[in-house]
DNA sequence: GCAATGAGCGTC
DNA sequence: ACGCTCATTGCT
């Protein structure tokens, strides 16, 4: 035998010369498993086994998918390694930058990184890959930014772009602003600078737009539109020309945030109060949070844009992270349309018969009726149906919240009207209310219902067409025409030229959500809808039906957002609500729910909230109850950390009932 | 004293 | 969902 070469025997496999060990993400569902595993690489599958590569492996007897992180020269693990079964594609589809995003991610909101690399990376379509890949787009010129010019720091940060300095900005556009074009400046202006642009919008309309601006900037080879909303052998096609660097400029929907941008000069949010801008799948991560992990990790420059401004934006302008840009006063007087506010005392009603049937205060009638008849549109936005009932105070109309954690007070469900109203957070019944605000004892049920009134509206103006757009068929834009646009919050069209009035009917149903957002969500839809007006001076008018001593109100009246953030902010400063606190919620069986609250090491400033019961019993009977987590921003790391391994605990001893745990979730309830 | 059977657990 | 370990059981 000395000396002799031992020749392999008959289908064994020998693995490579160099590197022969390959780091595997599996993709399997459980949290316990949520690291590398270590297989050898057949020295046949030697050249397509690169670092990003999608594989696949015999994991515990099953053959599953993974991804390819790394290739090494030793495994640790000590004990006999298998070979990888497959390379099913040698495109490094997982890049080094993205897959050290996606650990971040899946860290920060304490879910798998499968998870994130599934939402991250689409689905492979073969034809498409083996396309020869289009040639690369030269690099636009610098695109003219007049536009910013009307905000006193714009110009300094687009010239921060341009030199490929890192700048991070919360930008409040003007009302009417045409943000698409100044998106597409910023993107451009990164561009021009060899470096790459990240445009992410809540849906597939503002997508659209986007695109456009940025296509007539620098052409339709230097930006790609990623949307799920398109077919799989597209959305591969447009994924891989920014992979393989040749689109410098991506704008999409929330799953572009992963988007394997190149040199990444600027991401952008635009709207980020929009709650499109949250994934519904575990651990729905949130566009803004990426997007600023996503800066930080890579040197770009970040932008949150919108009308509106979220409590968590102003976090950033406050902690001096993101200086904002704002017009100055004057222009905002200049550019907004005249607004008006009508509470329920001062709605006196139309004297028009149809209008007065249509129960439609005068002033908004009157608003309607001169813009129609000056060849305008009107918008008439109206609530969406399915908000939570919350009780108010009977006199001052402030959301009741609880004394103990100032949750939303309601009815329990189910029971009789005798039952004292509830916390629905922490659970505490109160016997004894007293409105934090004006001191009043009496509550009311908060009520919904406008719909019938932009529907009667329409018979008030019956020579004028009507125009639907919401649920499932949404308008993108409509004419330089008369006509009544009936939308829900969200499918506003554009009209050409902008509308000549509005009528924001949904002030009760949005300001009654039992909801910790809901007053920043009312003002967010009522600016969104303002903004799409012609200025005062061209006779543009906004009617809200709202009590005008309201905080969202008057910061709509006045068009000051920022103000209404501030004040936001330091109200949930005031409450220990996100995003002063991080907080999570976590859901589940009653017996899951307490199991896991057991098995929780929290830091030092943790705090636990309920459980409380959640909605009715499903078919088994069991009330599933949620449970409020909390700790400080400076403990989020090591909050995200304990849930992490709670419920690693909970998956590796194959425990029945899952447990849903999401970090800041939008709705707290 | 030791094989046969099954529950539990890690998964490379 | 496979396949390994280890404990318990039952029989010599």
């Amino acid at each position: 035998m000395t000396g002799a070469r031992v020749s392999p025997r008959k289908g064994e496999q020998q693995p490579a010369a160099a590197l022969p060990v390959a780091r595997v993400h599996v993709d399997v569902p459980l949290a316990h498993l949520d690291r590398p595993f270590d297989y050898l690489v057949p020295e046949q599958l030697d050249d397509v086994a690169v670092p990003g590569a999608r594989v696949r492996v015999r994991f515990a007897g099953q053959q599953v998918d993974g991804f390819l992180a790394e290739r090494v020269a030793e495994s640790d693990y000590g004990k006999k390694l298998t070979f990888l079964t497959k390379v099913v594609s040698p495109e490094p589809v997982l890049s080094p930058e993205i897959a050290m995003l996606a650990r971040a991610v899946a860290d920060r909101y304490a879910g798998n990184l499968i998870d994130i690399l599934r939402l991250a990376i689409p689905p492979r379509h073969a034809r498409v890959e083996a396309e020869p890949p289009p040639d690369p787009a030269p690099a636009p010129e610098v695109p003219d930014a007049a536009g910013w010019r009307r905000y006193p720091r714009g110009p300094a940060f687009l010239d921060a772009l341009r030199a490929g300095r890192q700048a991070h900005t919360v930008w409040q556009a003007l009302p009417g602003e045409d943000w698409p074009a100044r998106l597409a400046e910023l993107a451009v202006t990164a561009a021009a600078g060899e470096r790459g642009a990240l445009l992410v919008v809540p849906d597939y309309r503002d997508v659209a737009r986007v695109y456009a601006a940025c296509v007539a900037l620098a052409g339709e080879q230097a930006v790609v539109a990623l949307s799920a909303d398109v077919g799989p052998a597209k959305r591969y096609r447009a994924w891989l020309s920014v992979l393989r660097g040749g689109a410098r400029i991506v704008v999409g929907t929330r799953a572009s945030v992963f988007a394997p941008v190149h040199r990444l000069g600027v991401a952008v949010v635009w709207d980020d109060g929009d709650d499109l801008h949250a994934d519904p799948h575990a651990p729905y991560p949130h566009v803004r949070d990426v997007l600023i992990q996503r800066a930080h990790a890579s040197g770009a420059s970040f932008v949150a844009a919108g009308f509106a401004r979220t409590a968590e934006a102003q976090l950033l302008v406050d902690s001096g992270w993101a200086p904002e840009i704002v017009a100055a006063r004057d222009e905002v007087r200049t550019a907004m349309p005249r607004i008006v506010a009508l509470g329920e005392t001062d709605q006196q009603l139309a004297r028009d018969p149809a209008a007065r049937a249509a129960r439609i205060p005068s002033v908004a009638f009157e608003a309607a009726r001169a813009a129609l008849a000056a060849g305008r549109p009107v918008l008439v936005q109206v609530p969406r149906g399915g908000y939570v009932p919350a009780l108010a105070c009977q006199q001052c109309r402030d959301v009741a919240r609880c004394r103990r954690c100032a949750g939303p007070l309601g009815l329990p469900s189910g029971g009789s009207d005798a039952r004292p109203p509830t916390c629905r957070w922490c659970g505490v019944a109160d016997t004894a209310f007293r409105c934090g605000n004006c001191g009043s004892r009496r509550l009311r049920a908060i009520v919904v219902g406008a719909k019938r009134t932009a529907e009667e509206l329409g018979r008030a103006f019956a020579d004028v067409a009507v125009l639907g757009s919401g649920g499932a068929e949404v308008l993108a834009e409509v004419g330089e025409r008369p006509a009544l646009v009936v939308a829900t919050p969200g499918a506003e069209p554009v009209a050409l030229g902008g509308y000549g009035a509005a009528l924001l009917l949904d002030g009760w149903a949005l300001l009654g959500r039992a909801d910790l957002r809901a007053t920043e969500e009312a003002l967010r839809r009522w600016m969104t809808a303002a903004a799409l007006v012609r200025p005062a001076s061209d006779g543009g008018r906004v009617v809200v039906l709202a009590e005008s001593s309201l905080a969202p109100v008057q910061a709509l009246v006045r068009w000051d957002p920022v103000w209404h953030a501030s004040l936001e902010l330091s109200g949930r400063t005031e409450l220990g609500f996100p995003p002063a606190v991080r907080m999570a919620s976590v859901d589940g069986t009653p017996n899951a729910v307490a199991a896991f609250l057991d098995e929780l090491a929290l830091p030092a400033s943790g705090e636990i909230l309920g459980p409380v019961p959640l909605g009715e019993p499903d078919r088994d009977g069991v009330v599933k109850e949620r449970a409020l987590v909390r700790a400080t921003r400076t403990d989020g790391k090591a909050l995200a950390a304990a849930l992490t391994t709670a419920l690693h605990v909970r998956t590796a001893r194959k425990e029945p009932d899952p447990i849903r745990v999401r970090l800041d979730p939008l709705e707290l309830i």
